[in-house]
DNA sequence: GTTAGCATACTGGTCTGACCAAGATCAGAC
DNA sequence: GTCTGATCTTGGTCAGACCAGTATGCTAAC
């Protein structure tokens, strides 16, 4: 028997998770790969099945690798919603997280228009302005209006091209999807929502058309600055009716 | 003798994620609270330990939860850096991904310097200015000088204030340190990087003093246009010098 | 030669019961 | 009242077993 855990303190979990880690990172793990089996892993490494199983399902919530069941384990193409999780519980107990992500959100998308003016093709022109279009359409609908925003800011950071800000962003909306439904009560409450709305996502639509990095990346930060300023009103609306309630 | 899976076709581990969940979204279990012991959460939900300890490593990994060795589980407070863990593992698979990194990282670092104008106070100006000072002295040292830069532009971010911004910077910078090796080879090759690397960073210490967001991300933005120009020549040359020898 | 069919090895999913080491607790000694 | 040590509890782990489907290959039929 040997010991539970390795001369430097390491755990057995640890073991295996670093071992398939350094394998994935190295790259000779890539996604379509499938593992050796639990069993083989196990003895491999000296470890007990249930043990390998503890690493593969870490590996699993992190959407690195699937276990199918009876079938293997594959390394995957690592998804982004597995984030969702995570910020699904974080959300769960610090709302004031939000506006940090937002930030954060604010950051990515501000790169990929840049990047969209001077990468975007035809095919990216023509998903921003159905997706603008769109937003006229939906302007009264709660729901789908905060659907078409939503896949509007998600097309520019489509022509962008960038995987890695495309991932970013993914994530990072995905979280903010109930701000989407916020939406209506401020369109309710300001009809001036309405020509900002459509206004200014025809603004940085133009911009993008021009190629104008500049121009679009300041557009598209006053659009951000714009409903931030909303969401202040409505806040202070709502305390207003607390307290003209109380 | 229990079926595998419930009547839905729950998997075991499915059902005890699912159970801690809904505590840990409905608030009953709230952070610094203690998890009851995996032998009793295996008697109340019907499964085996193993399977109880599958899903607490999930929740782990997803920074929801710590298991702490002989004292039990406790559930802690969501943290952004389990993210380092997924990004790494996203990011690593792809090798063509480096520049599509670096415009990650550029997005992240030109929002962190917006909110440094704003946000930074007196620590934070000396954290930069002590960085500055260090890019100066190590400028003709290959590892303390890509040490010293980061640590400026980690400083940057830092001073940003939010967590958000500085652990997907983190997560990113963490993919090009080797970047910081290729600096070494650049500045031999040209000697004007000297004067870029100081007086860049120092111009963009200056626009954070003066609390000028619009000019600190100009400067900041052109400084890695300037690096990346850098890049190519040295790519070019080493192209040149490919053939010459060839 | 080709193909349909079936036995078998293999895979993940799970359970049981056990042992270890060390923190937590409390009774009993001082 | 304090200190000490036995005991309970906790996480960390293992070994071996069973189930239910999948994959594969081999055999037998065409």
């Amino acid at each position: 028997m040997e010991l539970k855990r390795t001369a430097d303190g390491e755990t057995g979990f640890e073991k295996v998770f670093a071992f398939l880690r350094e394998r994935l990172l190295a790259g000779s793990l890539k996604p379509g790969d499938r593992l050796i089996s639990e069993r083989e892993l196990a003895t491999l490494l000296g470890v007990s099945r249930p043990i390998v199983r503890e690493a593969l399902r870490a590996l699993t919530v992190l959407g690195i690798v699937e276990i199918r069941d009876r079938i293997g384990t594959v390394v995957t193409r690592p998804d982004v919603s597995v984030l969702n999780d995570f910020f699904t519980f974080a959300l769960a107990q610090q709302a004031d997280m939000l506006d940090d992500v937002m930030q954060a959100r604010v950051a990515i998308e501000c790169q990929a228009i840049r990047l969209a003016c001077e990468r975007a093709n035809i095919a990216d022109f023509e998903r921003l302005q159905r997706a603008l279009a769109k937003i006229g359409e939906t302007i009264d609908e709660a729901d789908a209006g905060g659907m078409a925003d939503f896949e509007f800011h998600r097309a520019i950071v489509v022509a962008s091209h960038s995987e890695t800000l495309t991932v970013l962003h993914g994530s990072l909306a995905g979280l903010l999807t109930h701000s989407h439904r916020s939406r209506r009560k401020l369109v309710q409450a300001f009809p001036s929502m309405k020509t900002y709305l459509i206004d200014d996502h025809r603004r940085i639509f133009d911009a993008v058309i021009a190629r104008d990095p500049e121009r679009a990346d300041a557009t598209l930060r006053k659009h951000f600055a714009i409903g931030d300023e909303y969401r202040r009103r409505a806040i202070v609306g709502d305390i207003d009716r607390t307290i003209a309630s109380g």
